[in-house]
DNA sequence: AGCACGCCGACT
DNA sequence: GTCGGCGTGCTC
């Protein structure tokens, strides 16, 4: 009966497993007997790395082939009955590894929300080979020798509080050496439901009768408990089940009292566990009607869905894309799918949140930065299970779990903000949500009034198909725009000026009709400084190489790069005087020249500094929507994900700022932020009016906002990116080297170059040393490489980077320099 | 990412 | 003479 067949497939033996960690490779593991028929890929495994550190990695493949190098150790446990996510994940961080050239631990460490990677904790257990002399111990060793006797096993925190938690560690250290204890990693398992207390009548009492009786026989004494049992009776009855933290709340209660209650088994104490996302009722309700020309662009793209994966909607701001998109989203949940919104982080402002919860109810859940792990855990789970139908979310969205997605939207597409930076994985959010997308013959949906370049480029090219809107919502008509020439003008302390004449005529006006006005300012290059009045010195940060932040309210200056905080400075470190000044063109000056102008008029800040957490920001928006401010100062954040209706004006205070960059994107960003402040102006009723302040009046990309025309703007724009071998004609990869001396960084990225010139030395810049050469004490050249369109290229080319940069860690001069690819940078 | 091993400087 | 700094390499 079991004898084995030739064909019989052998057992699996091997798991290849994903660690959280940058490894170089995936690493396998051998799966002990009784987990082989237990385990599939997407479960988590308990695994020791090295020699006794423990994780939680995710099993990617099972196999049966005995790797030849080494001999794997065991799995140790397996920590789930189901896999914790769909086989599309796995996928999904595979090509993300590849695509941008990191590890799959590294995507693992950037998708798994932090209480399932579980942390592991030092352990110290008893040595019962050691014996139980202690006399060769001193005081403190002897204190948690002791301890361990009796509990056989201490975790650290617990050895810190024996001793004076300062110096635990050598303690523990000669511990060791002395053979008194051993130490041991144990997982942590940190994500925790939640335990509410309810309240309940005791069933002795579930009559009304009994009921009744137990009222009218109330004995003269406990009159409070009285009071608090009518509280409960009327909480039941209203809210149908009753907390205790919501009894002793709105009863004004004490625990003293309701333990009285629940001591005589009147009333009951039961521990539930309990959701932590609040659920709303999941009903849909599509109450309006399109316009004809809404309509025919969504006409369009179910037609374009037909043949096309992805399709992109260009509206101008204020066309109601974000009707359409509730259309689809409708469609999608009708067809039983599920719906994957993006947009940038800014924008998933409680107004948006609000717009979408009116249709979609209870169907919507929110994943965004400043949800905790706990609540990420329960979310996951919702959309892995499919109850959640719709995810609204920032970029790190496209990680969750869905079991059935249909159609994912990434609005506000062009947005810079869905590239992530610093740590790998370096992805794009929206690149990588067309590639998700694709894993489950989803539709993607691109959204915005000034799409990339890149996108564009996709439709141009017949790849992505293509909506318009031409026109605003309700007839409205686009702002005018109006260019305010300030070359010349200056203030009163010879500074630059801050508001023209124009621009403060414009303000009274709009102030006396009622209107708000808001005024933008590029924070770039603005923040507040401090400067010595006798010789011009200005503080550097002593690791970076870059000059110092001043923090107003904090009074300290701040290296915005490496995060270091020091003192004001008194003493001028270039020729000793002690003359500083605060220079501050940030929008706290700005507000403060306005209030001075304009005293009768509220003004409020809005920029990171003046907004303390989400919920600040939200109250701003809110007092402002309500027009308990007249004028509003800001940086990004005014103009993204927010519709104002009385919005009359809109200020630019500084275009210069924004076209006076020297990277290939500053037309594009310039006409797109432009584009997107000035959407602001003019809602409800009439006609809005922009006026951008600049130096520079005939910069071509200010005739191109004027028009709103973003066809010629892309078309002009376009032309020059192929002149200059720019994307979206090229694939960019900027490679980074990073060393502590600035002569082995330079060799290094020279030697690089050298090694990439021959098959690639016609796609070179550089290497060259960035604008901010150093950060954290290490130096920094950068190397770009502009690769024509071309696949094969681009894949020969990423092979190379990878044989090139281990190849250049076997220099021993070069053995520390970093390397960070960073693909698609924006 | 940890962690151990190993080679050079400032102390008992 | 030793303690300890961190540079380097390895972990299935």
């Amino acid at each position: 009966m079991n004898e084995s067949l030739p064909f019989e497939p052998s057992p699996v033996l091997f798991a290849e497993v994903l660690i959280p960690l940058a490894l170089p490779r995936n690493f396998t593991w051998a799966l002990p007997p009784e987990l082989q028929d237990k385990a599939m890929p997407g479960m988590r495994v308990e695994v020791v790395l090295g020699r006794n550190k423990k994780y939680a990695g995710i099993i990617k493949k099972l196999h049966d082939k005995k790797p030849a190098a080494f001999d794997p150790k065991p799995v140790l446990n397996l920590l789930d009955e189901t896999p914790i996510l769909h086989a599309q994940q796995l996928l999904f961080w595979e090509w993300m590894a590849h695509y941008y050239l990191c590890s799959e631990g590294e995507v693992m460490q950037a998708a798994l929300p932090t209480h399932f990677k579980l942390s592991s904790e030092t352990i110290l257990l008893f040595n019962d080979a050691a014996g139980e002399d202690f006399s060769h111990l001193d005081d403190e060793e002897f204190v948690v020798a002791e301890a361990l006797l009796i509990k056989k096993e201490l975790r650290i925190t617990e050895v810190q509080q024996l001793l004076d938690a300062s110096h635990v560690y050598p303690v523990i250290q000669r511990l060791l050496e002395k053979k008194v204890c051993l130490v041991w990693e144990e997982l942590k398992q940190t994500y925790k439901e939640k335990k509410e207390t309810f309240i309940l009548l005791h069933p002795q009492y579930n009559t009304d009768e009994k009921l009744a009786d137990l009222l009218n026989n109330w004995t003269a004494k406990a009159p409070k408990q009285l009071e608090l049992l009518l509280a409960y009776l009327h909480l039941e009855k209203t809210e149908g089940e009753v907390t205790k933290s919501a009894l002793l709340s709105k009863s004004g209660a004490s625990a003293d009292q309701l333990k009285g209650l629940v001591s005589k088994a009147i009333l009951l104490e039961e521990k539930r566990t309990v959701d932590r996302l609040k659920s709303l009722p999941a009903n849909v309700s599509i109450n309006f009607t399109l316009t004809p020309a809404q309509e025919t662009a969504l006409a369009q793209l179910q037609d374009q869905f037909s043949q096309k994966a992805v399709c992109l909607l260009q509206g101008v701001t204020s066309s109601g894309k974000t009707l359409l998109y509730i259309r689809l989203m409708e469609e999608a949940l009708r067809n039983g799918k599920q719906v994957l919104y993006m947009l940038p982080e800014i924008a998933l402002t409680a107004q948006v949140i609000r717009r979408l919860r009116e249709h979609f109810g209870g169907h919507i859940v929110i994943y965004h930065s400043k949800f905790n792990a706990n609540e990420r855990v329960e979310l996951w789970h919702k959309v892995k299970s499919g109850e959640a139908k719709i995810v609204l979310g920032a970029r790190s969205s496209v990680f969750l779990p869905f079991r059935d997605l249909g159609l994912v939207i990434v609005d506000e597409e062009h947005d810079s903000s869905f590239k992530q930076q610093d740590p790998a994985p370096r992805y794009n959010g929206r690149d990588a949500a067309v590639f998700l997308a694709s894993l489950y013959q989803a539709k993607v949906l691109l959204g915005s009034a000034t799409p990339s370049l890149e996108s564009w480029y996709n439709v141009k090219q017949g790849k992505y198909g293509l909506a318009q809107l031409t026109e605003r919502y309700a007839g409205i008509d686009m702002p005018q725009i109006g260019i305010v020439d300030t070359t010349g003008l200056r203030q009163a302390d010879k500074s630059r000026v801050i508001l023209s004449p124009a621009l403060e005529e414009a303000i009274t006006q709009t102030l006396q009709k009622n209107k708000q006005v808001i005024l933008f300012q590029n924070r770039r290059g603005y923040s507040p400084y401090q400067v010595c009045q006798s010789c011009g010195w200005i503080p550097h940060c002593k690791h970076c190489d870059v000059s110092l932040t001043f923090h107003k309210l904090h009074n300290k200056l701040v290296c915005h790069y490496c995060g270091t905080i020091y003192p004001p400075v008194v003493i001028c470190e270039a020729c000793g005087n002690h003359d500083f000044q605060q220079q501050n063109f940030g929008t706290e000056r700005i507000e403060e020249s306005l209030v001075e102008r304009f005293p009768h008029a509220k003004v409020a800040r809005m920029d990171i500094d003046a907004i303390k957490g989400k919920h600040a920001h939200d109250a701003l928006i809110q007092l402002f929507e309500q027009q308990r401010i007249d004028i509003l100062v800001g940086t990004q954040m005014v103009v993204k994900g927010l519709d104002f209706d009385h919005v009359q004006l809109v200020g630019i205070l500084d275009a210069d700022a924004i076209m006076g960059f020297a990277d290939f994107r500053v037309n594009e960003r310039a006409f797109q932020l432009m584009e997107q402040v000035s959407g602001r102006s003019g809602r409800k009723g009439e006609q809005g009016l922009v006026l951008v302040q600049t130096r520079n009046p005939r910069h071509p990309v200010l005739a191109w906002v004027k028009a709103h025309d973003f066809e010629t703007f892309a078309q002009a724009e376009m032309s020059s990116r192929q002149q200059f071998g720019y994307p979206p004609f090229t694939r960019l990869i900027q490679l980074s080297f990073k060393h502590k001396t600035a002569d082995v960084v330079q060799a290094a990225a020279r030697q690089f170059a050298a090694w990439m010139t021959p098959n690639f030395g016609a796609y070179l810049v550089g290497p060259a040393a960035p604008v901010v050469n150093r950060v954290r004490n290490q130096y920094i050249m950068d190397l770009l490489i502009k690769l024509p369109r071309d696949l094969h290229l681009l894949q020969q080319c990423k092979d190379q980077i990878q044989l090139l940069t281990a190849h250049l860690h076997q220099q021993p001069p070069f053995k520390s320099v970093i390397v960070t690819p960073d693909i698609d940078p924006i």
